[in-house]
DNA sequence: ATACTTATGTTATATTATAACATAACGTTC
DNA sequence: GAACGTTATGTTATAATATAACATAAGTAT
């Protein structure tokens, strides 16, 4: 029996939080990442990160676009947005999430890790998980085909735990 | 150790084969579903279905509009193609890859499987694969969180077995 | 035939993303 | 500190993906 190792932020989405720590913590990661790759982090760029911050719900590039237009002060036409987020994606500091074309930060950017996500249907919160044992069972997979596995994009739609207290009904529910 | 199924199309996929029998058969599920669920497999149906089958490549919705329009012989809108697709998805008659916004037939559409695909980067092929393994390390995984899995989309990017063959530079390796 | 339902046609437009080129900001070298 | 190279951003236009809204046609039942 391996060991498993499962690395989550669930807990942390997926209820009320002291939400600064998580923007906080996030732009230290940044900017020691950034001064250890020697590459710089601009305001435009630590805007963009900030704002996917803001919340654990992803956001779209358009609409990363408007609220950086309203946090600089000025107009910002998409190129910008997108040259921010391949940037950051680029450090793994955020991530893309293919079916909803939108983007979020990442919690353990440090860490090589297979991007799982949970992605609330009801609220829209999105959770990150490594899980050692989820990347062995596609390796496992990937074997048996003959297939060289290069990376990956896992995300797992429901319902977060604040969303299912007592069955509730509640789409509104404020996560982040 | 529970008993572990793994349904796949990952060989057939990855090599030369008699691919007229994979459309047909693809056809002959689609009609006798159709019937069974009392709905129409249309010729706009049938064609989108057939077009997604040509190859183990999937399609954007515009690579289908000008092979439809081809193929009947008269100009496709995009609501057609979108509402054929759509029809198609209902059924799981075919699926979205959402990583490549393109769309691919199912081959084993009858039963009930998680989604994992295993997209080839250099050719561009993509297998499915079902997994009972799989799926129980993603339902442990959503269990540890409280999260009610409800659907999920599985994409694996890497080298298929053909285009790995002896290492070859080969970008155009034929599939399907 | 009539009304009802379902499918498709048609036009316009929303949403997401990128190409191409111009300018600015920054650092290095002489 | 002026000239140069590099990196980042600004600007304009447009490509690529997807849907809204309404009109017409085709099939079905009474």
């Amino acid at each position: 029996m391996k060991s498993v190792i499962m690395l989550t932020n669930a807990r942390l989405v997926h209820q009320p939080h002291d939400h600064d720590r998580c923007i906080n913590a996030a732009l230290t990661r940044a900017k020691s990442l950034c001064q250890e790759k020697s590459v710089k982090l601009t305001v435009t760029r630590e805007s963009v990160l900030t704002l996917l911050w803001q919340s654990h719900r992803p956001l779209g590039a358009y609409q990363i676009q408007d609220q950086l237009s309203k946090l600089l002060a000025k107009p910002i036409a998409p190129p910008t947005v997108y040259r921010a987020i391949e940037f950051l994606l680029g450090l793994s500091l955020i991530h893309r999430l293919p079916s909803l074309n939108a983007y979020i930060g990442c919690p353990f950017p440090s860490s090589q890790h297979s991007n799982l996500f949970m992605i609330c249907n009801d609220c829209g919160s999105v959770a990150e998980m490594a899980d050692t044992a989820l990347n062995e069972v596609l390796q496992a997979a990937s074997n048996k085909a003959n297939f060289v596995l290069q990376s990956q994009s896992i995300e797992l739609f429901g319902q977060c735990p604040q969303c299912g207290l007592g069955n509730n009904d509640d789409e509104e529910s404020s996560v982040g």
